[in-house]
DNA sequence: TAAATTCCTAGTAAGGCAGTAGGAGATGAA
DNA sequence: TTCATCTCCTACTGCCTTACTAGGAATTTA
């Protein structure tokens, strides 16, 4: 159960452009300082994330990366496909990687499974770069509430 | 976002010592026939889960392991937890292995990995292998409600 | 004594992750 | 026109993890 620094460093790039574009768009090398990131490897993330569709980019003196789309529009669970892959814990209930097992009637695994991913694309899926880019003290809340009903310790 | 064969096969490990070790204790190598999984390494895992205190063994002719405790107090989470080491998304969320982030203060981040993470654990806690061990059939509800309200799409 | 079983340690092949490296080509400002 | 600043493109690399394989030692029962 892990996320890469890819979709980590990914979803900063775009809070930081969603952020700051408003004037000009925003560097690499920009994004990098403000994060620590390394402007190579951020520069390959911001590739894939252009043919992804979710930025656009203009070479040159000046020139940078601004988002096709309100960050209201742009959810972090679709950025964490573009740059991680599959969401899911495990490809047999994975809807854009599946792959069948061959236990599957008898697997209560596949439940458990199904469940987990539905429980993390209920949060993913409904939390957009908007509501990451309000500043840490409006606490972030996703524009739709998510479905947890109240969190559980441990 | 991965859950490794070694959770896997533990889980389908104890759910085949859940539902047949009532006569004598379960082989390796009966478990290992039963779910297609190398006899050494689910060996390993069972090591492994021994040494959490999740099952008991006996050496030995007719020898096995054992659940130490009933199926319906082990949750999924706790033999995740051992096999696969921390549940949560990123180590800045986690209880068990909580790793500090120099963006805290701004990085709306932390909030989405908090909820991801109790949403996984909303899940994975609430499920006992007494829930998985029961037929396909029977839908594998966990014993608890889950708070998850419906099921979301994609 | 033989067969079955857990216990213990070591090794290993492949793949992914997290970058580094080195430019080529575009663009705007001086 | 030159120069600094950008993105774009491709290749490479070191390290770690995963998913095993391998070989036996010790234990127990028939």
């Amino acid at each position: 159960m892990n996320v890469s620094t890819k979709s980590e460093y990914g979803l900063r790039a775009l809070i930081y452009i969603a952020r700051h574009s408003d004037v000009h768009p925003v560097s690499a090398r920009e994004i990098s300082a403000a994060w620590h990131v390394p402007v190579k490897y951020l520069e390959q993330i911001l590739k894939t994330l252009k043919e992804a569709g979710i930025v656009e980019s203009r070479v040159g003196l000046g020139g940078g990366y601004r988002l096709t789309r309100p960050a209201s529009l742009i959810t972090a669970g679709e950025v964490i496909r573009i740059l991680d892959g599959r969401i899911a814990p495990f490809s047999c209930v994975s809807e854009t990687e599946y792959v069948p097992c061959e236990f599957e009637i008898d697997c209560g695994l596949k439940t458990l499974w199904a469940r987990t991913r539905q429980a993390i694309l209920s949060v993913v899926d409904h939390t957009t770069i908007a509501d990451l880019a309000r500043p840490a003290s409006e606490s972030a809340a996703p524009s739709q509430p998510i479905l947890l009903k109240k969190q559980i310790g441990r």
